[in-house]
RNA sequence: GGAGAGGUGGCAGAGUGGUCUAUUGCGGCAGUCUUGAAAACUGUUGAAGGUUACACUUCCGGGGGUUCGAAUCCCUCCCUCUCCGCCA
């Protein structure tokens, strides 16, 4: 979330960038430094009382320990007085207080200057195009006909064991998985991202870091009887990992890389985008995560964009890469990227990574700090991207490499799946 | 699931009702010494709110209570560790 002391020097920089963002209740701005007003005076008003309180027993210990009970004794009733003010003021204090989190952690981060202006994934911009689309033989098939095609993955026995959005994959379908989820992590640690395997269910305190809670809260599994929450991304539990951490200014570029299954309930989603591959309840994504010095993190996020395009590269699928609109943004993201693959028989643009940068929205909510050069705490800032997921990955691999009785698939892939084509 | 022990500042670890604003060590920072570094020695160093800066307030796992006064006593919840049981 937003630091109150930024806002209150930024009120009409900050309703800019909201509206920037298409967000359209800038009154909260107004009210959040309204009830910071009132919480100074009532905090003021507290500490004073209690500074009195604290003086006078002192004084009273002082008096008793030199008998002077009367004296004593009269402390205590002015003491009392003193408890009869400051009950009502620590109660409306605390009510402010509270009022004043629910109205911060309903503002989204602020998108950052390069950001384009825009309400919706129109007006998003395209920063580059790459790969080749492939021209596809006659009778071409879409990704969930190969797959039935060549028995790699049985969407109808997943809708059996546990319903739809729950694929299983079979055989080489299985072994596709096993290789890109190698393949990505191995690329990942060899640029210096440090391998993590993390607990897939979180507690709350996670959940809210990441800011997952309460923005999110019907998007996620929840387990009732433990107070759990099924990871919708590898984000949460790696970023996690530094929750109220003082680290050293050694120690940063934090890099973590981790595979997980993500887990995501997508309520309301319904139609054509949820065919096959498209959109699933579960499925497999490897992350990475860095955590790093606020002056750096626009640099950092261009190389995680770089990595990211070599990997797609590598894989020969046709690509672009996306700057997002400010409408276009998720709640805590500042800036994003979106990296899409060509799916050559749906011919549509299918989302394969976010890369985005946090700045402190998330380190906030966490703690993650580190003493800067003059010793003062200071909020790191927090990135992280999809390398890669791999549904959408899979779909376009079937399709765009689809041969006459065979699918090819690229160079990297041979050593980890065994072979160089399935079928 | 049963029994016991524990949660204190970046880390380790003292502190059972008032002895300044939590002892000490490690780590960090600065200095002395040194060609430089290490070692040694000296000084300094928790976080948050608040202030131009002070003052002041809060924070010893979370919440509540007792008291003039709570890290310390009581209640409650959470978490960790050890042993037993069960078990991949």
């Amino acid at each position: 979330m937003l630091q109150v002391a930024f806002i209150r020097q930024n009120i009409d920089f900050v309703k800019e960038r909201l509206a920037h963002r298409n967000f359209r209740e800038t009154g909260l701005v107004d009210d959040i430094v309204r009830l910071d007003d009132q919480r100074k005076r009532l905090q003021l008003e507290s500490d004073t009382t209690q500074s009195k309180i604290n003086a006078f027993s002192k004084e009273i210990g002082q008096l008793m320990a030199k008998g002077q009970k009367q004296e004593a004794e009269e402390k205590k009733q002015e003491v009392a007085m003193l408890k009869t003010t400051l009950t009502p003021i620590a109660a409306q204090l605390s009510a402010v207080e509270e009022e004043l989190n629910a109205n911060l952690v309903r503002l989204p981060n602020l998108p950052a200057a390069a950001v384009p202006g825009g309400v919706s994934p129109e007006d998003n911009t395209t920063i580059r195009e790459g790969g080749d689309r492939p021209t596809l033989p006659k009778g071409a098939l879409a990704h969930w006909d190969l797959a039935k095609k060549y028995n790699l993955i049985d969407f109808e026995l997943g809708n059996k064991i546990t319903g739809s959005g729950f694929p299983v994959y079979i055989n080489k379908g299985a072994k596709l998985q096993r290789a890109l989820i190698q393949y990505f992590l191995d690329f990942n640690t060899a640029a210096g991202y440090t391998e993590y395997q993390p607990p897939i269910l979180v507690n709350e305190a996670s959940a809210r870091g990441t800011g997952q809670l309460p923005d999110k809260e019907g998007q996620m599994y929840y387990a009732a009887e433990d107070n759990l929450y099924l990871i919708p991304t590898a984000e949460v539990p790696l970023t996690n990992i530094y929750r109220d951490e003082m680290l050293k200014e050694t120690q940063l570029p934090i890099r973590m890389t981790a595979y997980t299954p993500c887990f995501r309930r997508e309520a309301g989603s319904y139609g054509k985008d949820v065919r096959g591959l498209n959109r699933l309840h579960q499925f497999d994504k490897v992350e990475v995560v860095q955590l790093v010095d606020p002056a750096k993190s626009y640099e950092v996020l261009e190389e995680m964009v770089l990595h990211v395009e070599k990997l797609l590269q590598s894989l020969d699928l046709p690509y672009r890469i996306l700057r997002l609109c400010g409408g276009d943004m998720g709640f805590t993201s500042a800036m994003t990227y979106d990296f899409e693959v060509f799916s050559a028989a749906q011919e549509k643009w299918l989302e394969v990574s976010s890369v985005s940068n946090f700045e402190t929205f998330q380190t906030n909510r966490m703690k993650i700090r580190f003493k800067d050069a003059s010793g003062k705490p200071t909020l790191a800032h927090s990135l992280n991207g999809s390398s890669l997921a791999l549904p959408r990955i899979v779909a376009c691999l079937l399709e765009n490499n689809q041969a006459e009785g065979f699918i090819a698939l690229p160079q990297p892939l041979h050593a980890y799946f065994g072979a160089e084509r399935i079928g």
